[in-house]
RNA sequence: GCGGGUGUGGCGUAAUUGGUAGCCGCGCUAGACUUAGGAUCUAGUGCCGAAAGGCGUAGGAGUUCGAGUCUCCUCACCCGCACCA
């Protein structure tokens, strides 16, 4: 029979499926392996080529590790809540479960049409009520814990109420909004709301009054990782700072933990680098400046306490709390002025006005606590509210923005550090701030002639011997907003009495999402859910927002360990069995995001105790983006006349997108494109060589560019074999790379070569039972031995390439022992299932092979004696032998000739030549 | 501006991790079988040269017996952060 992979691949589907072949059990004797893609969002537009490349690397890694012998979790599902069902959803009426049913069947088709190995029995979607249950239960625990620095994790609030209640805040060191201090007694005599309020100040999972990112257009809250430049991600709508009271999960309290943990994690340098980055660690010193008629003081950070010799102004963000305060009487209304300017102006107008200096004196002054002086406070927006606290020491000698603003308002400029091996100079004539990171302190008394690293270290003594500030880290990471304005999302298990939120007493979960006539917010501006019906807890009010999209996928990984547990988060028995992900395949655009919240959200449950494992994902790949690869046709402007690609420099043309599937090798498919669109029936073409050759671009794969593939296109015409190879050779993993279907014709050759090695001219199936040659087990055991290092390393496209090379050796020397076919059948399952699982049964078995055991390579047809690898891969044969150190090169190159010749490993062939070099190393090159 | 990464034939890529650069595939050229082929098979294919030979891993230097690989500088492109004190 000929290679028909479409029946092939319908029959070994179905059978898989009815024999629940790829279910996992939570006992196994087996090691555990645990591999893990994440999960899409269902859109309308199904999945397109890129989609399946992280899948398919998962899958592979999967179905080996099952053919290595371990017990192995692959599951699947979707991350069912989110904005686009709910736009479709206003525009249509349509009510977003039924979209979100109607894209989940799409994809479980799609998918299922690839051959993936997933667990089905498994399959999560968040927005099911027995999956959103426990994300309202984990929410309801963050607002139950506080975060202790004592004890680095996370503690029940109510070790908090008593420690009150006995001795106020006094030996509380814990995570927190705002430093608060107050003694037993107080605490005991604050009523009910506001102990609830203080308590607030505490929760992980919090409410508060905050500058967050409106975005008027969408109706919502955004998350800082979910606006880009000041818009929207998705959507690209502007984006304002707006004051609102909002759910916020108190992140930057594992800030140093979500650090140190990245240290043992096997991700890549480029995504943990971006993490950090994100968390932003600056270590410094927190100093106090008292204001100059001694009222009061006020905080600042720097990194550079060495520099405070060199201040000349403070600056205050126009958010400052002190602005009013001190503000005298004859600034007071420019200050007003400026303020309001500043609050006023979108994220957006702030940002693209960086280079511009504005700002505004508030006519106070403030002390220097080191040096005495008195300095003028000055208010501007280069200072930002969100970080450190919101004011700064200026030293415009080594600070460009300092710089800057002291030369626009004219204030003075002091150098105090001067780089190793030059003289201090006039600062007057200067263009530019002075770098400063190496060098030697100038007028800076006590820290004169120090360099800068020392200067560092005495001055932080100073300032805490003189207890005007002390040693302090600094985070730029800002605690993630946790509620949106929207209908579909997790509803907050949370209710209102007394103005002050209470949980949802735990037996009450899941808090079902309610039904609502109209997916928008209502006349007055509240969130969807106030036209929500009885929309009350116990008769009292419930919270009218829902949860981020990332809330549902913060914990997924450990639902899956056993998804239809409902008396549990999580099952202690299947998280002791399963522990964490092993390999977790996905994209990087998710590495300030998901993976940052799912860190924190997993190391809160770990401090709960409810997970043995601190971190969720062990070794982290990103597969890169696959472009899209548009065509373009060449109308000559004004008439229906188009040019081919290297004629169209004589004619003026507009160049037009061309749907890529009437495309073949840039060549245009007229007769297709005639009835492509009614404005092109009548079209004429001035051809090359007879043909009509189209440009290309590579741009993002999008409907409206016309260069979207689908893979169930491919699938149709080649099968899913070749589809899932073909992805898999087009490159290293994680690289981006444009699609091209160009190759694939080669890769569905090697199906065909593949096939044919166990049939004879007449298609019947036929294989020798002879023992194979030695060159024909080193074929094999090379073969073997190669691909199992690329899996390891998942460098999937050499493994491909080692299986073409060892099929064309095969079919030149043609060989059709089963002895050697077989196990490369088993060897090639991971790629290639269907094909290889219908060879084994060919082969006499009746078991799957999914579960056959996996070939181990033979060392003894790699190695002989001395030689370690005489094989030849890249067309040479090279090696590696020991010889004695005093060995003369002429001596060596007769041992090493006489040796190859002994061994015959030359396969009749000619020695070429010896290549020799000292430290025992030998090259040979045969012909 | 800061941080991370990449640069190899016409194209996607490979290189025992310091050891003949270009494996495998696409494309291209020639041939065979064919009524025909956009099917299949065979051979060739980094560049220059008729050949001998020479030149070649973005460019320049360095370390080494030996560098695509290590070090330094320059250039180009990609990604992330960005008034972060």
């Amino acid at each position: 029979m000929e290679y028909n992979f479409r029946e092939i691949e319908k029959k070994w589907q179905s059978q898989w499926e009815q024999d629940h072949i790829y279910h996992a059990g939570n006992k196994s004797d087996k090691p555990k392996y645990y591999v893990l893609s994440m999960f899409p969002y269902p859109s309308g537009a199904g999945l397109h080529v890129g989609h399946p490349l992280g899948y398919i690397a998962g899958d592979i890694y999967a179905r080996y590790k099952r053919l290595k012998g371990y017990n192995v979790l692959h599951p699947m599902g979707y991350d069912a809540y989110g904005l686009p069902a709910e736009q479709y959803a206003i525009q249509t009426g349509q009510h977003p479960a039924v979209t979100t049913q109607t894209n989940i069947k799409r994809y479980r088709s799609q998918l299922d049409k690839l051959g993936l190995s997933f667990d089905w029995d498994r399959e999560v979607r968040t927005c099911e009520p027995s999956y959103y249950k426990w994300t309202q239960w984990a929410f309801i625990q963050l607002f139950n814990h506080y975060y202790c620095n004592k004890a680095k994790k996370a503690l029940p609030i109510e070790g908090l109420v008593k420690e009150f209640s006995a001795h106020g805040t006094e030996n509380i060191d814990a995570a927190c909004s705002e430093p608060l201090q107050f003694s037993a007694e107080e605490w005991n005599g604050k009523s009910e709301k506001e102990q609830q309020q203080i308590l607030m100040n505490y929760r992980l999972a919090y409410l508060s009054y905050a500058m967050v990112n409106w975005c008027p257009k969408l109706g919502t809250v955004l998350a800082n990782d979910e606006v880009i430049n000041g818009v929207s991600v998705r959507g690209g709508y502007p984006v304002e700072r707006k004051l609102m009271q909002q759910w916020s999960l108190r992140i930057t309290a594992y800030a140093q933990r979500l650090l140190d943990g990245l240290e043992d994690l096997c991700w890549s340098d480029s995504i943990k680098e971006v993490q950090r980055n994100w968390i932003g660690r600056s270590q410094g010193a927190s100093v106090f400046f008292p204001l100059e008629d001694g009222s009061r003081s006020f905080e600042i950070f720097t990194t550079r306490p060495d520099t405070i010799y060199g201040v000349s102004f403070m600056v205050l963000c126009p958010e400052h709390e002190l602005i009013n305060e001190i503000t005298t009487a004859e600034q007071k209304e420019e200050v007003e002025k400026y303020v309001t300017w500043a609050k006023n102006r979108s994220e957006r107008e702030r940002q693209a006005e960086v280079k511009t200096v504005s700002g505004v004196f508030t006519g106070a002054y403030a002390v220097n606590p080191i040096t005495n002086t008195r300095i003028p406070i000055w208010i501007s927006d280069y200072v930002l509210a969100g970080y450190g606290t919101g004011a700064i020491m200026a030293v415009p000698a080594h600070d460009s923005r300092d710089f800057a603003f002291a030369r626009h308002f004219n204030l003075p400029i002091v150098q105090v550090v001067v780089p190793n091996g030059e003289q201090p100079e006039d600062t007057s004539l200067w263009t530019q701030s002075k770098d400063s990171k190496e060098g030697y302190c100038i007028h800076s008394d006590i820290l004169n002639g120090l360099q800068v690293k020392e200067a560092i270290e005495k001055m932080l003594r100073h300032i805490e011997a003189l207890h005007v500030g002390s040693r302090k880290i600094n985070y730029r990471l800002r605690d993630a907003i946790f509620s949106r304005q929207r209908y579909w999302g997790e509803p907050f298990p949370i209710y209102y009495k007394d103005g002050i939120p209470y949980p949802v007493e735990e037996s009450d979960l899941p808090l079902l999402l309610p039904e609502i006539d109209k997916y928008l917010p209502t006349e007055t501006g509240e969130p969807p859910l106030a036209r929500a019906k009885n929309w009350t807890y116990k008769g009292y009010p419930l919270d009218y927002n829902t949860m981020p999209g990332f809330a549902g996928s913060n914990a997924y990984y450990l639902r899956y360990m056993n998804p239809h547990c409902d008396t549990a988060y999580i099952d202690p028995q299947a998280n002791a069995y399963w522990q964490n992900v092993d390999l977790y395949i996905g994209g990087s655009e998710h590495a300030t995001g998901h993976l940052l919240y799912s860190r924190m959200w997993n190391k809160f449950l770990f401090d709960l105790g409810l997970v043995v494992k601190d971190e969720p994902f062990q070794k982290l790949v990103n597969q890169g983006m696959i472009q899209g690869r548009s065509n373009f046709v060449y109308r000559i402007k004004g008439t229906n006349t188009f040019v081919s690609l290297h004629l169209k420099q004589n004619y003026q043309v507009d160049p037009i997108h061309v749907d890529i599937n009437i495309v073949d090798n840039d060549v245009l498919d007229i007769d297709a494109f005639k009835k492509w669109h009614p404005d092109f029936a009548n079209a004429e073409f001035i051809l090359e060589n007879d043909k009509y050759i189209c440009g290309y671009e590579i741009e993002k794969m999008s409907k409206s560019m016309y260069n979207v593939q689908n893979p169930d296109d491919l699938v149709e015409k080649y099968g899913a074999d070749t589809l899932r190879m073909y992805e898999m050779f087009l490159g290293p993993l994680e690289q981006s790379k444009p699609w091209d279907t160009k190759g694939i014709e080669g890769v569905f050759r090697f199906m065909h070569k593949f096939w044919k090695l166990f049939h004879n001219a007449q298609y019947s199936f036929a294989v020798s039972e002879e023992e194979p040659t030695s060159q024909e087990w080193k074929i094999l055991h090379k073969t073997i031995k190669k691909v199992q290092e690329d899996i390891e390393r998942l460098s999937y496209n050499t493994a491909v390439s080692a299986f073409m090379i060892c099929v064309n050796e095969l079919t030149d020397i043609k060989c059709n022992k089963k002895a050697v076919l077989e196990p490369l059948t088993i060897l090639m399952a991971s790629f290639a299932p269907h094909i290889c699982e219908e060879i084994w049964h060919l082969l006499g078995h009746d078991d799957s092979i999914n579960y056959a055991g996996f070939p181990e390579w033979e060392e003894k047809y790699l190695v002989e004696n001395s030689f370690n690898y005489p094989i030849s891969f890249n067309g040479k044969t090279r090696f590696m032998m020991e010889l004695p150190a005093d060995m003369a090169p002429a001596e060596i190159e007769k041992t090493v000739l006489a040796s190859a010749e002994a061994q015959k490993w030359t396969d009749g062939k000619t020695v070429k030549k010896v290549i020799v070099v000292p430290k025992k190393i030998v090259n040979i090159v045969v012909v």
